[in-house]
DNA sequence: AATCAGGGTTCCCTCAGGGAACTCCGCCTG
DNA sequence: CAGGCGGAGTTCCCTGAGGGAACCCTGATT
């Protein structure tokens, strides 16, 4: 955990933060994604510290972003995606067309994203959930609301 | 910076994160694109320590997503957004998108977008870039790349 | 009973974050 | 022109989080 908390400023980035802002929280989410769902093989993959990965796991439970289940009678569990946690998938595919188009270099994006409804290899792009235009950085007015500090 | 280095791993959500996953970086970016692009006022509005602001505003710059640029004949220097930090309030977008949904509770949201094309506010959704459908953690295969590991 | 494998705990060490004080540099004011 | 000011860092010490390796627990399997 940061030091600073920052699940308590009035800023939805910041509270985003405070739930998978330390380092390892989105690795652990994109593995658990793709079917890397068990302890050790989270491990191994990331090679993460097995105590870092502990404290990670439970936080992302504590927060509702995974789930962690039985499949074996013995004491086994996977860990899986609530809906919660799906919807935060959205974030790593927005990191994923930045790396790829700023950091990917020569070789290309290692990883490759086929759309389900055309069948292309693809990438996303934000569009205004209202009217279907694109939404960045420069198409909006930043203004107070509801939850505003005082 | 995280200890383990994630630059060099074969994974455009790490190779991001490198870039902007050590803690208060986004908030950062966030403040300056919102117009706090001073030291004192970024250090005054995220109460971050003036050691680990500078190491921040430092590592963004190498990175190029900062620019320094002095706006006095004094020492007197602002940060700016260059087009491939920009590009990075994309994923800030989501992020509140997703804090809205699922952190802001009864107070609502802290702050709201309008966008300039419909004038309504309005929140970001994910498109695929190909046939503008919806695209989300579902609605895609993940295959090996160009620039995948060996 | 001994072994095995998954899923953690425990321990120690180092280094990064927090906080506060200090510095530097050019303008402004008396 | 001496002293003060304000922005922009730098330095120092202290604490606590991350890394690494070893250890433990539990329910099969042989």
């Amino acid at each position: 955990m940061q030091r600073t908390d920052f699940g308590t400023m009035a800023c939805s980035i910041a509270r985003t933060l405070n739930v998978i802002g330390e380092p390892w929280s989105p690795l652990i989410l994109r593995d658990v994604w793709v079917g890397l769902t068990r302890f050790d093989q989270l491990q191994a993959d990331l090679g993460i510290s097995r105590k870092v990965l502990t404290e990670r796991l439970n936080h992302l439970i504590d927060h509702g972003v995974l789930d962690r289940r039985p499949y074996d009678r013995r004491p086994r569990y996977e860990y899986v995606l609530t809906e919660k946690g799906t919807e935060l998938i959205d974030l790593l595919m927005v990191m994923v067309g930045w790396g790829d188009k700023w950091l990917a270099g020569e070789a290309g994006p290692p990883v490759l994203y086929r759309h389900h409804a055309c069948g292309e290899i693809s990438s996303v792009d934000l569009r205004c959930a209202h009217c279907g235009e694109p939404m960045h950085a420069d198409d909006v007015d930043v203004m107070a609301g509801p939850g505003a500090a005082v």
